[in-house]
DNA sequence: ATGAAAGCGCTAACAC
DNA sequence: GTGTTAGCGCTTTCAT
């Protein structure tokens, strides 16, 4: 990489006449401006990033800590955080928990010494059960602002992006009564996080306020055979003619096995689950879904960082964006 | 963030001796190394990073382009450099090309200004389309080694981690010839990439080396629907009783539509497809794939990168490295 | 055993 | 209009 100094040798002029000569400083006088980018055009001269950075004490690089990436959701608001810190000229360091608290607290830890000028994170399983924020309330008193979206540490005082889970749930689940339907399933991978609960209280609610309902709930943990675990959920529950899933996969496998099973869909039994776009095509008929808008909150938690870098906010002011859910009807229901 | 400056200034030292206690030098008299680490304890001190980089001249940081980061392989293969890097000390700067020549040249320039210290990248679809590789060469030359992985430019002299998609094929194909199934299709989403060519390639190469076999080649675009295609597909030919789909959903989709059409599977129709472990759940019977050890090529990828920038390998020798790929056999074939 | 000083690449206040 | 200098935080060589 050619630098200032190289650059001021050869026009035999001094490096800080470069400098100002290429940030278009008025001071220098045109015919030198010309010769500098000329020289500096033609060695394909780039402000070093490093010196820059130490100079002025930032990074223009946002540290984002993602529990998995291989989860569509997390991957997708990855995206949208990276599309948002792109436009405004920031880098994205991507750090993977694995739904560690171990490796959540290093990420922090070792992007937290100049790396990076603030985090964007959701929260890591493991974290949520064990309830540690400690980490979290270090790194923000060393004055590195974070971002939370999705699965938040509700006691951490920070900026907050959040799904309304709880009603996507509710709405879903209303959605099925108003069909008719008379045994309505809940089917969840997520039981022990926080979305998982909220998803789980959305559906309870919705049952026990139109009265009359029993709630037919199935819980798979990670290790289960999630195939073999939904189809004898509805083999002995015959009479379960709706499904709301909480996660990504078990609707559509849900939705499977009910055709395995020789059922109607949407006649005989109606689906609504998590899936993404292209994940609505495993099924056929096409499931209905509740969209997240996943870039959408990527985006919206990038531009509430950078806000907050850029000082348009002061220190206490912190906000909670709550992204709506729709309901993307498809053919998986009536 | 504390410096050396202020711990230095408390301890009425100067700042080389504390830079020298901190790093273990025999220098320092073993007190006043007890007293530095002490107060640097307390202070929760740690170097700064970018200081370290500009006097050092390396960031320890990789500069990561990818294609599409919901990819499912993907991402899969950019949570293996993670792994992998972060084992080293390495951070990941990502950046998403979206397929997009304009972005991924802009990636790597806006990151080869000392941000980096090397590149691990999948070619954009687009820069594959036009063969376009100037901005790689450049790159490299600047001093910034590359290391390409699955989708990557031949004519680029660099390390490479590719799959054997050609074999991969061929040798599903063969398998289903040794079923003794007599019309095998190929349905691909992805044609205009390398590595979708070289998948079609062993397809072929399979018919025809075992004679008399009719080719049935359905190819969709990105604004098809692709479930209506592969329905009319396989109902306008309803003698194919094989498939090889060359991505990640139209096998689900084929298997799925044939059920629909009243096969039976793996009786009337064996299927396989390229899904991932989680997605193969998403028919019934679940599906026979190609499974491309993403993780493993991630991790191949960064450990290349990071011997090259530790001068482990000189300067010409680069290398090749193939992955092989595995059929997860399961109840889709016989 | 400790400290002073140079230098990594850059900007900017301050000479001249 | 151009140059000198200091300083960002750190390591390291060279005094003392």
């Amino acid at each position: 990489m050619v630098t200032l100094k190289q650059l001021a040798k050869e026009l035999n002029v001094s490096i800080s006449t470069v400098s100002k000569a290429l940030n278009n400083s008025v001071e220098i006088g045109e015919e030198t401006v010309k010769r500098v980018k000329e020289l500096a055009e033609l060695y394909n001269y780039k402000p070093n990033k490093v010196a820059l950075s130490l100079k002025q004490n930032k990074t223009k690089t946002i540290g984002v800590i993602i529990p998995d990436i291989l989860n569509h959701f997390l991957a997708k608001v990855l995206f949208g955080i990276e599309r948002e810190a792109t436009k405004y000229g920031y880098n994205i360091i991507t750090c993977i928990s694995n739904e560690s608290l171990e490796k959540e607290k290093d990420g922090l830890q070792l992007l937290a010494n100049g790396s990076v000028d603030g985090f964007i994170l959701s929260v890591a399983q493991e974290t949520q059960i064990k309830n540690e924020i400690e980490h979290f309330k270090r790194t923000i008193s060393q004055g590195l602002p974070i971002v939370m979206f999705d699965r938040v540490a509700h006691d951490v005082l920070c900026d907050k992006v959040i799904v309304d889970d709880f009603d996507a749930t509710y709405n879903a689940t209303l959605g099925l009564i108003a069909e008719k339907r008379k045994h309505i399933a809940f089917i969840s991978t997520i039981d022990s996080l926080s979305v998982g609960k909220l998803r789980a209280r959305g559906y309870n609610k919705a049952l026990i306020e139109n009265g009359n309902y029993e709630p037919y709930v199935l819980s798979i943990k990670k290790k289960d055979d999630s195939q073999k675990k939904i189809l004898s959920f509805l083999k002995k529950n015959p009479q379960i003619d709706g499904v709301i899933s909480a996660d990504s996969s078990s609707g559509i496998i849900a939705l499977n096995t009910a055709i395995k099973l020789g059922r109607k869909v949407p006649k005989d039994i109606s689906v609504i689950g998590y899936a993404s776009k292209s994940d609505s095509y495993h099924t056929i008929p096409k499931l209905t879904t509740i969209r997240q808008h996943a870039k959408e909150i990527g985006a919206s938690a990038a531009q509430m960082l950078i806000n907050r870098l850029q000082n348009k906010t002061t220190q206490e002011d912190v906000k909670t964006i709550i992204v709506k859910t729709s309901v993307i009807k498809s053919k998986s229901t009536l």
